[in-house]
DNA sequence: CATGAATGAGCCTTCATTCAT
DNA sequence: TATGAATGAAGGCTCATTCAT
């Protein structure tokens, strides 16, 4: 009881964390990681002393954001892995969701601010090197169905999911899904088993990808 | 004697407007837009009050470093439709340019400060513009000459070449020039005619993106 | 059993009340009248309702740490008015005793903040006039009994009592308490009445010394 | 030429760096070590961000009205040691001396934030040595004339000079000045060397007080 | 004209106090 | 009633911009 005390904030609390991260998503994808507090306080409706209570300062929220996003990250690549028939599919798939789990994502992975924040933290670590886990191990199998080219390897798919994870132009025309669906298409036809065009370089491993992303190098 | 004075004066002034625009691109590449003014006349070699002789603001310095950026990047792009043998040619040499430019163009392009700056202005607009007629125009000849899949538009190139501007993930194995390289073959792969899956949508034209990347959308 | 309950509640309140008087005394003169009230609510082991439930706001707390060391100074004293066999005797515990109460009366007085809180409390006012009342009897006593200079007042002795109150250098070789010790001693041979050089001015009696202390002035 | 500028602050920065540290040591002696900044900025008729600009924080400035203060009791000591006939002159003098620098030292020396700074501070430090040197000298040389008594040291007049430091009760029949001055009177009558009752303890001597006041302990 | 000092608005953060649980 | 969460005003500090030297 005690111990459950320590850990369950009461209802309310509760309520007010949740608010607070969704509004902090979607203020940092908007505006970028350095929107004043107050900002994200007043769309969580809040005061900022609330925000303050919950997590201590910027840092501590934009770590927070960042594992929200990093764990459903991690979880649907980890359904796409169990769940497809093919491997191939699996891949689509994660693909797929990470191009729609940009606007979670990107500003976490963009922002030099946000990346020197996150870069060292323990969780989000262990979270990259549960991904590309997960990636490698459909890699393999999907070179092994035929249906991957041999020449690729977790890391060379990682990078491309990285890019996915981007805003994307938007136009009146082609909305921002429709360029990064197509783009995502583009790329796995490249990825398809049948090129017949050797990339330059090793095949990227799980092990050349463990640390990540650095703007601004 | 007076011309000598304002000959002298003008190029002191010019001299020191190249070294602002440098010090801006390096210290907005590894610092974002944020940085304070005082750190880029810092590190050009001026005062504060020199800065802002020469741009009135820093909204003024962002529009500077765009234009400078983008110049480049259209320089770039004529002389590849111009200069290679083939169209195929050239539009490999134009991902890989902008692969190069990455470093001086990523922030200004990828935070959402720097965009909603640049966004409206007509400098900026007329850049785009014309980079999109130039992609057109090797999109299509690359077509006839049979090397470029049919179903993609000036707009599908333009996506890719713009998520090529992003940084790339580093590592000690793999150096971001590197993950890069690759990531280009890859795309290229699936550019080419003898694809034989079809994208989803219309081929993105150049129409269709004259409106530019909206980060936070 | 209303009965019983009340005087249970009445006890708790009462175990709280000390606790919060206690953790306040200790933590004012640790670091300062300025520490946040959660600080003190914590180390009365109680949450900030309850500290704000006993004492309305801070100054109601400064004032009632001040009323409880007042209280023990005074009782003090005129103890020692009774007690002793000399009124020289009464005199020297009088001020050994103020050294004694340093620390739990120390910041209350030397802080600004908390002396402009202090200084036009009734309370407060009432016991100067007492202690004051007290020492100048136990003045007089010494000066029929001649062991006490006859050209200094109550006011006189009030003002080095003032002196003892407060904070004195520590060092290893020589403790604080020495440190006062000998202080104490060397006023006491100035007290003496056998000194044959004449103090400036006039005796300052008890009417001189109805205002207090004014740090900051 | 560069080292002067580095060293030489402008006409009117230097004019402002004078004001500030005048108005923080009234503001710092009337309201404690915790006013606003702003309170100090004010005062000195300049901007909170000319006070940044010259003292980085409230540290620095406490810091810097410390030493001012510092210097000015060291210049005064050293003066009375040279300058008065004898050595008991010279120790009068020096306690007097002490008295009138009251206002400006105070709360440098009360406050336990304003302490906590400043105890570690190299010139602070320094300056602690150099004027016990100068009293050890003062007070050797009045033992050896016979006016000061054989059993107290440097360090018991510290602990004396200490006291005069510090704020004294003000009433309308007798104000501050009269209170400490008939005080110090008193306290230099317990020195005179004919006094014949033996202090507790050994003389504290220079080094037994080379670490300061203590506040709160 | 270059410089760097001065200004003050704005954002981050803390904490006294109030109020829901 | 005790608790500790929520609030928001207040103060520290930074930095864009202006202005005196």
């Amino acid at each position: 009881m005690t111990a459950d005390r320590e850990r369950r904030l009461r209802a309310d609390a509760l309520r007010n964390r949740g608010q607070i991260l969704a509004a902090a998503k979607k203020v940092f994808g908007d505006q970028g990681p350095d929107v004043p507090m107050e900002e994200i306080a007043r769309q969580a409706g809040v005061g900022t002393g609330t925000l303050y209570r919950r997590f201590p300062d910027r840092e501590a929220l934009i770590r927070a954001v960042a594992h929200d996003s990093f764990a459903h990250v991690l979880t649907e690549a980890q359904a796409a892995a169990a769940e497809e028939p093919s491997a191939w599919d699996a891949l689509v798939r994660l693909l797929r969701t990470s191009r729609e789990l940009q606007l979670s994502v990107q500003l976490a992975i963009l922002s030099p601010v946000a990346w020197s924040i996150i870069k060292d933290d323990p969780e989000a670590v262990q979270f990259r090197r549960e991904l590309l886990a997960t990636l490698d191990g459909v890699v393999r199998a999907a070179q092994e169905e035929g249906t991957l080219r041999q020449d690729v390897g977790a890391g060379d798919v990682a990078a491309l999911l990285t890019l996915l994870l981007r805003p994307m132009p938007t136009t009146p025309d082609a909305p921002a899904w429709m360029v990064s669906e197509r783009a995502m298409a583009l790329m796995l036809d490249g990825l398809r088993s049948r090129s017949d065009s050797p990339l330059p370089g090793q095949a990227l491993g799980v092990d050349s990808f463990n640390s990540p992303p650095s703007p601004g190098n």
